[in-house]
DNA sequence: AGTTTTGAACTGACTGGTCAGTGCAAAAGC
DNA sequence: GCTTTTGCACTGACCAGTCAGTTCAAAACT
């Protein structure tokens, strides 16, 4: 008969059930506004009533906005990184080589975007932004998301699969924008696509059959 | 050097040297700010004040804020096609492959975001942004500049130089994010480094000779 | 058992400040 | 003699953050 039975639906409760679904409620809400219009475009009155909470509920849980989205940007980034390295484990298990390590976080990164996207379009936006209040924040959560790519990039290049003319940390860099791009243009302008459709474009890139089918010059 | 050559609207240069200049000077205080706070964090005052110009001079010479700011896209982004058709065009001069177009763009890409870094941040910010005023403008300018690129992989395909199996605009949009995105993390976290450097690095992606030099699985 | 107390969670009216945009007379170019 | 720029006062809307008060389930008490 217990109201708090009925509320732990989906999200993994630790603690105490009511204040998380409230602050999940909220994240939902503010990624949705703050993806669309921006951070400072969008108003705590905004997110308290898309919430359906009182915008008093947003302070007692957030001690600010920029703090709220802060935490908003920690809790999207772990989903992310917990994607790619689940994705590399289970390429790990199959005895993949790297290649298909990179091939298996491509699709990982575009399920990921298929299920958040607001939650990218945000991330993109804010990223390169410079003198802002969340600015640590993002380098740290960049760097966590990054450094997944580069660590599959260095075992490669360790075991001779990949070529170590490779610059590792651009590489992974230019990979993520590869596919955050691509999947962002995806969900913009060509929605009605498959994401087999959109995997098996990139997968050609990043393999490097676009030329034709042989090597490039040089 | 003139301002009048990429200005090609309604407001033709005619002479007037001192109103285009003070656009101009609008344009690179907006682009600044803009970049680093977001439009909507960005005040007029602010970017009167950073111009070097009356808060009045702002209305005298743009309708709004937002009018400021798409024609301020417009103009950038005109550069930027200018600058990767240019490209496109020298390496038709001299004879060069499809690929080598493609890759003369990359540097054309690396050159404007160097020169440009601002508008580059602003214009990625914006790009996936929804329910915008400025919405239209934004989907007429990336469809410019895409499909620069689009034209070149269509062309390569044509002549047998890229693989038929390549969907150009998905192509064309994972290309142009991988500059980018490579471009934003050079500017933001590795100032240092050269750019020969980076086109190098993205070059080597580009043709496919990241996976030891041989072909990729399948 | 029933009654009272506690405190975490939540509410929403209110405040102090900010900012886009206006109006206009005078000055400065061209 | 036009166009353009300046300087500055003004307005009305909007918004982040506050705070005194409400709710209610569980604990404490009788």
């Amino acid at each position: 008969m217990t109201i708090r039975a009925m509320e732990s639906s989906r999200t993994v409760d630790s603690g105490g059930g009511r204040r998380q679904a409230t602050r999940q409620k909220l994240y939902e809400a503010a990624v949705t506004l703050i993806a669309e219009q921006g951070f400072s475009a969008t108003t705590v009155d905004e997110i308290a009533e898309r919430a359906g909470v009182a915008k008093g509920t947003v302070y007692y849980n957030f001690a600010s906005k920029s703090v709220l989205f802060e935490e908003l940007l920690r809790h999207g980034v772990g989903l992310l990184t917990a994607s790619l390295r689940e994705a590399v484990e289970k390429t790990d298990e199959e005895g993949g080589s790297r290649v298909d390590a990179l091939d298996a976080m491509i699709r990982a990164g575009l399920v990921f975007i298929g299920r958040y996207p607001a939650f990218t379009q945000l991330y993109v936006a804010e990223l390169w932004r410079t003198n802002r209040a969340w600015q640590s924040t993002l380098l740290v959560v960049r760097q966590q998301a990054v450094a997944v790519v580069e660590d599959v990039l260095r075992d490669g290049i360790a075991n001779g699969e990949l070529s170590d003319e490779i610059d590792t940390p651009l590489t992974a860099a230019a990979l993520v924008g590869m596919v955050l791009v691509a999947a962002l243009d995806w969900q913009a302008f060509q929605p009605q696509r498959s994401l087999d459709d959109i995997h098996a474009a990139l997968s050609l890139l990043l393999q490097g059959r676009v030329g034709g089918g042989r090597l490039g010059p040089r």
